[in-house]
DNA sequence: TGTTAGCAGTCGTCATGATCGAGTGCTAAT
DNA sequence: ATTAGCACTCGATCATGACGACTGCTAACA
């Protein structure tokens, strides 16, 4: 299920330290508080005295599986700790069937485009994870080309619709040089749509037909354009990533300090990050877990992220997840995005399965 | 420029509570923080004293313009004060011409599609005003018919794009009863395009085309569902909402309260006010700003509005502005959206002019 | 009559300091 | 290896009082 960044060092824990571990992630996760030797007792329904579990604590701590904000507080988890924590201590719990019942309603209920239907899982996403949540709608990784359309707007601007194999859909103005009426535009996307149909950019570059060569200047400038934009298709993430439950992260208590807030929104608003996070996820395999965003950039230190892609590989995948701090419900969040992403797989499936 | 809910009144403020309403107003929105008499004597330059001023604030506050949150703190201005502020003594500047530069600058750079184009307005409206944007992607009111395509995806559905004047793209997925193949889907969008292109929706409805009559089932179906979306596409406000900038407001001192930032961010993620204020917009004429939510949901009571139609009335016209709470730079707010509705305006007039 | 100086009074802000208690590590006994 | 006990640390909370930013009012003044 898991990525494992680093490999955990040669740590063993001994069966009481992975269960104090646990209480006391669970626990800090629940309340956002420090959690003491006490709470860990009570909570964690412990035989043995808060001595132990004190002396048990400072090892964990030595271990760097929890740290401790200043002398006299509880611990709290490090991100050593929440790996470990989501590694082999969470429970792999599935979504209540009710809830799991009221989703697939919802995604049925409606006749969806692509967009509507990412904002949709957005939406889903958020509101079942109770976090922000993150989703990239569905593309092929070999962009091919299906139809194209040129439609006049006015002497000196066309619009250029390109929709590829994967259903995605490309508009854009195109500056015309010269006057060319609607008549001449049809002839130039027939021809088009005659020449290339269901051919991948390679094969269209690769390819020896006659034809291809022989391209006048308007022709030849339409089809650089079109070789451009499904150049931009292949390459990009996506389009647009949809965001949702922004409202569920901020009302975290971490987030009442103005800095921190600041921080969380320009990773929400800023695209750049997000780009090259769920970029990377497209080419791994299952559910991903990314605490204090290890290995990537320093403005990440203080959020978590769980992400999984989704569809069929290369014919129409995306990634989906949630955004968090690193004191995230990790439990609830995977299981939501897990579900989500079965039922995305399925729906694709049914759409783009050979 | 600015719409007038109340009359304000019967009054008429002296030359000098104008302008120390106006000293107020503008030293309010710029610290935050309850302004006294001596601010008022230092910042506004007056040349008469503290005592003076004192009491003719005490005037203002019972004109209701101006209001203490409580004894011995300066004042802060009401709705009433914000609205008279913005509709007789706010400067109306113009982008100082680099900012106007560097805005068109930044338009003609990309070629783009509406989407895009949308995206870029909200972004440089956000940053410009140093405020929460929201931006509708331009739209006909009356919905005309351009084009149609229809593209297998699979044995049982099929993916419909429709193109109407204003260039707006419209996808749908189509579940069919029976297997159709890719030469009959052509077969009937070319049909549907040469029967009904061009024409509105009443259009349509009104023909007397005898093949529009006698159209067979699954064209009918095919029919009514481009119906259907035309209608949607003439309702709605927009498919989307665009929105940018929310860290600007939410970094605004107000915003440090847990329960007003959750206001703030159910305003902005919800689409059902929102929707309602905007769609109202669309009928306007120029720049108009909402004060406290004035006359709508209680909802809003803290937060002001600046917005503006823009685009070519009824051929694709959209709504573009700025949120904050009511203590916002109205000024500034006020000439960002005048700048960017104008230029818009030029925009979409070389586009869709006639 | 409009303006102003002066003054008593209100009330939030801030720094101070005492108290509380949660939680620790250590030690010595079991 | 576990545990009871204890001294200690340190943030959170709260009352206190000084401060100062305001006010409104009154009475004198131009």
């Amino acid at each position: 299920m898991a990525s494992s960044a680093e490999p955990n060092k040669g740590v063993s824990l001994t069966p009481r330290q992975r269960d104090i571990l646990k209480v006391v992630v669970q626990r800090y996760i629940e309340t956002a508080t420090p959690v003491g030797s006490s709470a860990v007792q009570a909570v964690g329904g412990m035989d043995v005295s808060t001595a132990t579990i004190r002396n048990e604590l400072g090892a964990l701590e030595e271990a760097g599986f929890l740290a401790q904000p200043h002398t006299s507080a509880g611990r709290v988890p490090t991100a050593q700790g929440y790996r470990y924590y989501v590694e082999h201590l969470v429970e792999r719990t599935d979504l209540p069937v009710p809830e799991q019942r009221m989703i697939q309603h919802q995604f049925h209920q409606l006749r969806l485009d692509m967009d509507q239907w990412t904002r949709l899982t957005a939406a889903v996403l958020a509101h079942t994870a109770r976090a922000a949540s993150l989703v990239t709608p569905p593309h092929a990784t070999n962009a091919r080309f299906r139809h194209l359309e040129l439609i006049s707007i006015n002497d000196a601007t066309c619009l250029m619709v390109l929709v590829l194999q994967d259903s995605s859909i490309h508009q854009e103005m195109l500056m015309l040089s010269d006057v060319v009426d609607q008549g001449e535009l049809s002839r130039v996307s027939n021809k088009l749509n005659a020449l290339v149909g269901g051919l991948t950019l390679r094969d269209i570059k690769d390819s020896t037909h006659p034809e291809l060569a022989t391209l006048r200047g308007f022709e030849a400038s339409v089809l650089e354009r079109v070789l451009l934009v499904m150049k931009g298709a292949e390459r990009r993430t996506a389009q647009e990533i949809y965001r949702d439950g922004l409202s569920h992260m901020l009302s975290e208590p971490e987030f009442a300090d103005v800095t921190k807030r600041e921080q969380a929104l320009r990773l929400f608003e800023q695209r750049r990050l997000l780009d090259l996070v769920l970029s990377r996820m497209l080419g791994a395999t299952g559910v991903q877990i990314i605490i204090g965003g290890e290995g990537s950039q320093s403005e990440m230190e203080d959020f978590s992220m769980i992400l999984s892609p989704y569809g069929v590989r290369g014919k129409a995948s995306g990634v989906l997840g949630v955004v968090g701090p690193t004191r995230m419900a990790y439990g609830r969040s995977i299981s939501a995005v897990r579900y989500v992403t079965e039922l995305m797989d399925q729906l694709i499936q049914d759409l783009f399965g050979q």
